[in-house]
DNA sequence: CTTGGACTATTAAAGTTCTAACTATCAATA
DNA sequence: TATTGATAGTTAGAACTTTAATAGTCCAAG
C-alpha cells in the first residue's frame, strides 16, 4: 500500500508536466502549432504594447536564446508574427503578433483553460487553492 | 500584488518541471548522461529481476516506443546496459544493467536526492506532506 | 490449424531544443 | 574617445523526441 506516496517530487512533477504538455499540445494541434508556440504568441500579444524582445521570452519560458530564435523564425515564416528592430536600440528586435496570429488567440485561451480545469478536477476548491500556494512558493524559491 | 497567484497551473507545473529537469541534468552531467538516462538505468536495475521490457519503460516514463528504442540503443552502445530476447517470447527484449551502469547508480541516487531536497526546501514539513498528497492525487486522476 | 488482430520493437524523417562559437551593438569608464 | 565588458541575437551542429510506416511475433476465434 501507499506506493504512489513514495514517488519522489522530481518524478511526480515531471510526470504531471509531461502529461500536461501532451494534453496541451493535442488540444491545439489542429491549429498547426504546439502549446509552446501558442503560449508564446499569447505572451507576445499581451505584452507587445510595452515592447517584447526575444530576451524576455527566453526569461519567461526558460528557454535558451538560440531556441527562441529558432521558434520565432518558424512563427515568422508561417506569418504569425513579425520582428522589427526599434530605432533606439539596434541590438534588439521588438516582436508583434500579426492578424493571422491574433485570430488564434481566443482559441488558445479556450484550449488552455480546458486543460487547466482537467488538471485539478480531482481536487476540492480548497485543495486547489492550497496547491497553487505551494507551487507558487516553490517556483519563487527554487 | 498577488501576481504570481494568477499564473495558471499549466505554466507553474511546467516551469517547475523545466527548472527541475535542468537541475537534475546538471547534477549528473559529469557522468556523461542526462537525468532521463539516469532514471532509466535506475529503473531497469530495480526491476530487472522481474524482467523489464521496453514497453514498461515507455509506460513508466511516458515516452513513445521509438524514443525508448533510441535511448536504449544509446545506452547499449556506451556499454551501460544489454538487451536480450527471452526464450519464451521473441517479440520482447529483456533489459539488464551492465557493471559499468551499476557503478553509477549510487551516484544517481545521491544527486537526485539532492535535487529533491532543494525543490521543497522552502516548505515546512507539513506543507511538503500536503504537496505530495495533492500531486499524487492529480497524477492518479489526470 | 489458420487467419486476423493485438503486441513489441525498429527505422526514417521531421521537429525541437540545446551547446558553443560567433557577430554586432551598447554603455561605462578611464 | 577608445577600450572593454555586458547585452541581444544568430548560426551550425549535436542530441533527443516524435510521428508514421513497417516487420515480426503471439494468440484466440472460427
Amino acid at each position: 500500500m501507499n506506493t504512489q506516496q513514495d514517488i519522489p517530487y522530481l518524478e511526480l512533477l515531471q510526470l504531471i508536466g509531461l502529461k500536461l504538455k501532451r494534453r496541451a499540445d493535442e488540444s491545439i494541434r489542429e491549429l498547426g502549432l504546439n502549446a509552446q508556440q501558442g503560449k508564446i504568441i499569447e505572451y507576445i500579444h499581451k505584452h507587445q504594447e510595452k515592447g517584447v524582445i526575444q530576451r524576455d521570452l527566453s526569461d519567461r519560458f526558460h528557454a535558451r536564446g538560440a531556441s527562441i530564435t529558432s521558434i520565432l523564425q518558424g512563427l515568422e515564416k508561417k506569418g504569425y508574427i513579425e520582428r522589427k528592430i526599434p530605432a533606439h536600440n539596434e541590438r534588439q528586435k521588438n516582436i508583434f503578433v500579426l492578424p493571422k496570429g491574433v485570430e488564434l488567440i481566443e482559441e488558445f485561451k479556450r484550449s488552455f483553460q480546458q486543460v487547466e480545469a482537467e488538471i485539478v478536477q480531482s481536487l476540492s476548491s480548497d485543495e486547489q487553492k492550497l496547491l497553487k500556494e505551494l507551487l507558487v512558493k516553490i517556483n519563487q524559491n527554487f
